[in-house]
DNA sequence: CCCGCTGATTAACATTAGGTTAAAACAATA
DNA sequence: TATTGTTTTAACCTAATGTTAATCAGCGGG
């Protein structure tokens, strides 16, 4: 289980099933925001930034639609996952939800597995990572069979190394302050000390073997050959 | 993308579930066809012979199950892939269509991202049937007979072995992340423990005999000999 | 030249993923 | 139903990995 702490924004009406979701959904450990009505859920989305907002259609002020619209404008929650929760009856709603971008649906009543089920597979759906073979000179950076090769060597490195190396080799030449680092390796929710980057450039410029990562004193590493 | 102006035949009584399908699909480049019932269904899948059918189970003038068992009773839509939508929560003839011969059901209403991943991966599937018996040094995996053999030595696995093996070897040195082996092995509706992927991997180990399956700490597994 | 800043280095420490095992739950079969 | 085989869970253990903190070295400015 990859417990990344990932916030989750639940906007219902009903106290219960705020209550039952909210329950199920810290077991599993996301971290859990809560909205009674339409507004509220715009303030709390804008304030916490959660992964998934999870929509009732029928609330007090502005519906689960109409958020969804009105947050789906802002580019800030242009790839936010938005999950909508239906009441059965109302069909019509439902198609109009689609277009809206919505990306998934869960009918009421709902049980527990299949919601925690559905909330899973988008997170997945969501790790979908660019797999790029990144290829200079003599280095090959291959995301997809997790393997680095250089001059036909393979290197094994450690998956955040990994994940530091492919980083940098992406934008060749360009520095990448430590903050970048941090948040692109590391993400936002992590605290981590400044002091783990070090040690993990020097890693693989040990593993490499080759000069290939550039100190930047004061501003951060980059990447050449 | 692999664009090939697949055909698409999608089935369904409402209007807007037409369009709103057809659209996303003709937005990836698949060429679509629609019809509004059953009857109409079986003509257009007559006259242009689709790689996909995509039927509603509720139609007027035979449902999804029906089209569905008169079409596969044709050699001709042996082996087309058939999708079926669902309409909320009736588990029942979800299963009934599987056993019916449908290739994968789709429950309403649908995110058009969940709905095209669906297409996708059902297109997927359909490239990789050809190439049923897998050969990888001396290691040969034959789903057809369901046997697996390395070095002439037959070696019997259980079915979920088998299916995780012919994943792995399906492509060989890609890694398969756990969620992915989740996904395609067990299927995104179970929810079964971490520990059960490594069971079972653990089993494919001392079975075959050889280390074939490399494990990618934090990431998941790949096969390579 | 020495202070102070920054990164390098190292080893110790903490955490986590995955391995291992046995046993329970489940399915298939006779 | 008994029997056998398969799949899953649970508990525990180990080793890989990630992080921290302490120390060291280089460098530029006073």
């Amino acid at each position: 289980m990859d417990t990344k702490a990932r916030k989750i924004l639940i906007a219902d009406d009903e106290p219960d099933i705020l209550e039952i979701l909210k329950y199920n959904l810290e077991k599993d450990g996301y971290q859990v925001v809560t909205a009674k009505n339409g507004d509220e859920a715009i303030d709390k989305a804008k304030q916490y930034q959660p992964d998934l907002i999870i929509l009732d259609i029928m609330m007090p002020r502005k519906s689960g639609v109409e958020v969804c619209e009105i947050l789906r404008a802002q580019p800030l929650f242009k790839d936010t996952l938005i999950l909508f929760l239906t009441a059965l009856s109302d069909e019509g709603t439902q198609i109009k939800g689609l277009t809206t971008g919505a990306d998934d649906y869960v009918s009421k009543p709902v049980s527990p597995q299949m919601f925690l089920s559905k909330v899973h597979s988008l997170f997945r759906r969501l790790k979908k990572e660019d797999t790029t073979v990144l290829q200079v000179n003599d280095l090959t950076i291959d995301p997809d069979r997790f393997s680095v090769q250089y001059k036909g060597e393979e290197i094994s490195l450690a998956k955040k190394e990994f994940e530091l190396l492919y980083l940098l080799a992406s934008k060749p030449g360009r520095v990448f302050l430590r903050n970048e680092i941090l948040s692109q390796v590391w993400g936002n929710e992590v605290i981590v000390g400044d002091r783990t980057i070090d040690v993990h450039i020097r890693k693989i410029r040990q593993k490499l073997g080759v000069d290939c990562i550039t100190t930047v004193k004061g501003v951060g590493y980059k990447f050449e050959l």
